[in-house]
DNA sequence: GCCCAGGAGCATA
DNA sequence: TATGCTCATGGG
């Protein structure tokens, strides 16, 4: 049933090419929407740096409001962890202002910045622990995962509110809004490969 | 004007 | 465990 409904969206819709890297825009293989069908790019740290940025400024947030963020960053010049964790708060905040919630997202991004600069995983691309990762404040269990599959392609699926909604209505169950266990009971269902955790999240969105 | 977006933390019961 | 509140801008 999963899978089908993997091959009904990705025949409806097409591949989507996540994750969107705006800063990448106009080199061959980019769009705004994501990666050409059959890219894949090789991940270098500034991505890396600005797919952990996206997953934060997403949060609840409309992605093109989130662009407009990420945007005034690229243009500040803030491209890698250590460029964000010594920005004064203030400074940090009005630059990601459009996406909402600057006051919090600014020290949500500043603690994780600071956790990935202690441990150099944005540097060598060697992905974190999940729980460590999601001891640190302001990032949650469906921050985490984006960040794990997107920016260091582990084959962890992404649960957010579209899919709760999507399960509830097509199957009647999306496990009690249990993240974990609806978590568990999709990737039960398909293949442990991260390239189709990303292209099957990328479609529910 | 009104509604809500690719969540997470915290307070209260 | 479960509900409810807070955070906030900008586009449809």
């Amino acid at each position: 049933m999963v899978k089908d409904l993997y091959d009904t969206l990705l025949e409806t819709y097409g591949p989507q090419g996540w994750w969107p890297l705006s800063h990448r825009i106009g080199e061959p293989g980019f769009t705004s929407e994501g990666y050409h069908p059959g890219v894949f790019p090789v991940l270098r740290e500034e991505d890396r740096f600005h797919i952990v940025t996206g997953a934060v400024l997403t949060q609840n947030t409309a992605w093109k409001n989130v662009r407009k963020a990420l945007t005034a960053l690229e243009d500040a010049k803030i491209r890698r962890a250590e460029d964000l964790a010594v920005l004064p708060l203030d400074n940090l905040s009005q630059l990601i202002r459009p996406s909402g919630y600057y006051n919090q997202k600014a020290k949500k991004l500043q603690g994780v910045m600071g956790f990935f600069l202690r441990g150099g995983h944005l540097k060598t691309g060697i992905p974190p622990e999940r729980p460590r990762l999601l001891n640190v404040w302001g990032i949650g269990p469906e921050t985490v995962d984006s960040i794990l599959l997107y920016a260091f392609d582990v084959p962890v699926f992404v649960v957010d509110a579209y899919t709760f909604r999507l399960w509830e209505r097509f199957f009647g169950s999306s496990c009690n809004k249990d993240y974990h266990a609806l978590q568990e009971s999709i990737t039960r269902e398909l293949p442990r490969d991260a390239r189709v955790y990303q292209e099957f999240h990328a479609l529910i969105v």
